[in-house]
DNA sequence: CCCTTCTATGAATCGTGCT
DNA sequence: CAGCACGATTCATAGAAGG
C-alpha cells in the first residue's frame, strides 16, 4: 500500500488559485480521485530514455541528462528505468486513470523527447485519449552538437483531448512550435522545463478549469497554472521534491507576481 | 509488370552533377538497382494521411490538402490513399530495398507529418536502419489556425543510417530545427518543399556521395542535391510529375546557377 | 524606390444535416 | 443510428497593388 503524506495546501493569496501537492505514486493517488473533476493534464512523466540498453537507463538520471557531471547539486529523480514496452503500458495505465477524473473536452499535454515519441502516441491512444498533434519545444541551437548529425534541441508535447473539443470554449489559436532557451541557473530539477513555456502551453486549458500534474518535479506546471489563473492538482512521488516544488510555488508566485506589478505601473509611467 | 519508361538524362552542364529520373513504381526500380551505391535517401514520400476515415482519404489529393480549391492548375498525385497498416508495410517495403542499395554509413531522410511520425519511426527501423531522430521544418505561424488547438505548422523530417554513422565523414553539425515558409508563387507541385531546406537537408550527405529520391515529385531533392554538388537518381511514379521535375532540374538548376553567380560578382564590386 | 494597404492561401477539421 | 457530404472557419505570411 502507498502512504499518502498529503502536503498542506499552499498558503492563498488573495485571489490567487488554490494549488495542493500530494506526495505518493501517480497511479495510487489517481485512483483515490472522483472522476469528470479536472479540465486537463500538463505534465512531464520520466522518458526512460537515454540508451537503447537497460544498463544505459538504469544509471542515475544525473549521469544520463547532464553532460557536465561535476558539482551536480540536483538529487536524482525515479521511475526512469523502464524498457521501452514496460514504459508504454505504465503510461497508458496512469493516462487511462488521468482520463477518468478528466471532464469531456479536457485536454492532456505530455512532454516526451524524440526517442520516447511514437511509444507516447501509443499510450496516449490506448488509453482512449484522441491524440490530436505534436507541439515543438525548440531549445535553440547549442544543444548536444555530434559531428555529421542533426541537432537534438527540440522536445516534444504529445497533445490529445477526451472525446471531442469543440472550437468555441474560449480559447484561441495556439502556435505549434515554441522556441525558449533552457535555463541552466537556479535550476531545481534537472528536467526543468522554463516557465514561459509552460505558461503558454496553460492556455490550451478552458480558462479557470483545474489541471492535474501528475509528476510534479519541482513544480513548473503549478507554479505556471497559477499564474495564469487556473488551480491545480500535483502529485510527486519523490518527498524532496514534493517540498522543493511547494517552496518554488509559494516563493516565486509572489516574486513573479511582484514583479508583473512593477513592470505594469512602470509600463503605465511611459505611456 | 511494371514497365519503365527511362527519361533521357538530364543535360548535364559543366562540372554539374550526374541527375537522372526513371518514371516507375519504387519498389519494382529499386529492385533492378545494384547494391551499396548510394550515400544518402532524402524523400517526401506520400503521407496517405488527410482524415481518420478511409473515405477522406481517397478522396483526390486536392480536395485533402488544399483549402481553396478554386483555380488549382496542380494535378493529383498517387499513392496517397492507404490505410496506415497498409502505409506502414509499404514504407518497410521500399525503406528495406533503399536500403540495399545504399552502402554502410548512408544516411536516410524521410519527411512525414505529424499523424504519420510514429508510423514512419516504426517503418525505418523494421526496415533495420538504425533510427537517429527527427528534425522539425517549422513552416511558421499562419499555417491553417484553428480555434482552441495548436497549430499543425511543423512538419518533419526522421532519419536515420544503415549501421553505424562514423563521427568524421566530413560532415559538420547540422540544426535540428529549420524555419522556411512554404512558398506559394510557382509551386510546381501541391506538397513542394522549400528548395532552401532541401539544400541544407543534403548536406548530412557525404559530400559528392550519390543520392538516391524514390519519390520525386517536383523534384526539389534532385534540384537541391545537384546545386549541392551530389550526383543523384529519382524515382517517378507519375508521368506528369517526371516530366515536370525533369524541366524544373534543368532550367531551375541553370537559373539559380546563374543567380548565384551575379550574386557573388556583385558582392564582391561592394567590397 | 519605399512604405502601406490589401488580398489570397494553406500535406485540415468541426459540426450540421442528409441519406 | 451510423456513415458520409459539405460548408464554415481560423490568421500569419507572402506577394500584389497602390500611394
Amino acid at each position: 500500500m502507498s502512504k499518502t503524506i498529503v502536503i498542506s495546501p499552499v498558503v492563498e493569496t488573495l485571489n490567487s488559485p488554490k494549488c495542493e501537492i500530494i506526495c505518493g505514486d501517480t497511479l495510487f493517488e489517481l485512483a483515490k480521485l472522483p472522476s469528470d473533476t479536472f479540465y486537463g493534464v500538463i505534465t512531464d512523466p520520466p522518458y526512460s530514455s537515454g540508451g537503447p540498453k537497460i544498463i544505459d537507463r538504469i544509471k542515475p538520471t544525473a549521469d544520463k541528462y547532464l553532460s557536465n557531471k561535476t558539482n551536480n547539486p540536483l538529487p536524482d529523480f525515479e521511475g526512469d528505468a523502464r524498457d521501452q514496452r514496460s514504459w508504454t503500458l505504465w503510461m497508458t495505465a496512469w493516462m487511462r486513470e488521468a482520463r477518468r477524473v478528466c471532464r469531456e473536452g479536457a485536454v492532456i499535454c505530455i512532454f516526451t523527447d524524440w526517442r520516447q515519441l511514437p511509444a507516447a502516441t501509443d499510450a496516449m491512444q490506448w488509453s482512449d485519449w484522441i491524440w490530436r498533434g505534436i507541439v515543438v519545444w525548440d531549445k535553440n541551437e547549442g544543444v548536444r552538437p555530434q559531428l555529421g548529425r542533426f541537432r537534438s534541441q527540440a522536445e516534444y508535447v504529445v497533445w490529445g483531448s477526451k472525446g471531442k473539443l469543440p472550437l468555441k470554449r474560449g480559447v484561441g489559436v495556439l502556435p505549434g512550435v515554441f522556441k525558449f532557451t533552457t535555463k541552466t541557473a537556479n535550476k531545481k530539477h534537472q528536467t526543468e522545463k522554463p516557465l514561459d513555456l509552460m505558461r503558454r502551453l496553460c492556455h490550451i486549458i478552458t480558462p479557470g478549469g483545474p489541471i492535474l500534474d501528475p509528476f510534479v518535479g519541482s513544480g513548473s506546471t503549478l507554479l505556471a497554472a497559477r499564474l495564469e489563473g487556473y488551480p491545480s492538482l500535483g502529485i510527486e512521488l519523490t518527498p524532496v521534491y514534493s517540498k522543493v516544488a511547494h517552496q518554488r510555488i509559494t516563493q516565486e508566485y509572489n516574486q513573479i507576481l511582484q514583479q508583473q506589478t512593477t513592470t505594469a505601473v512602470t509600463s503605465k509611467k511611459e505611456n
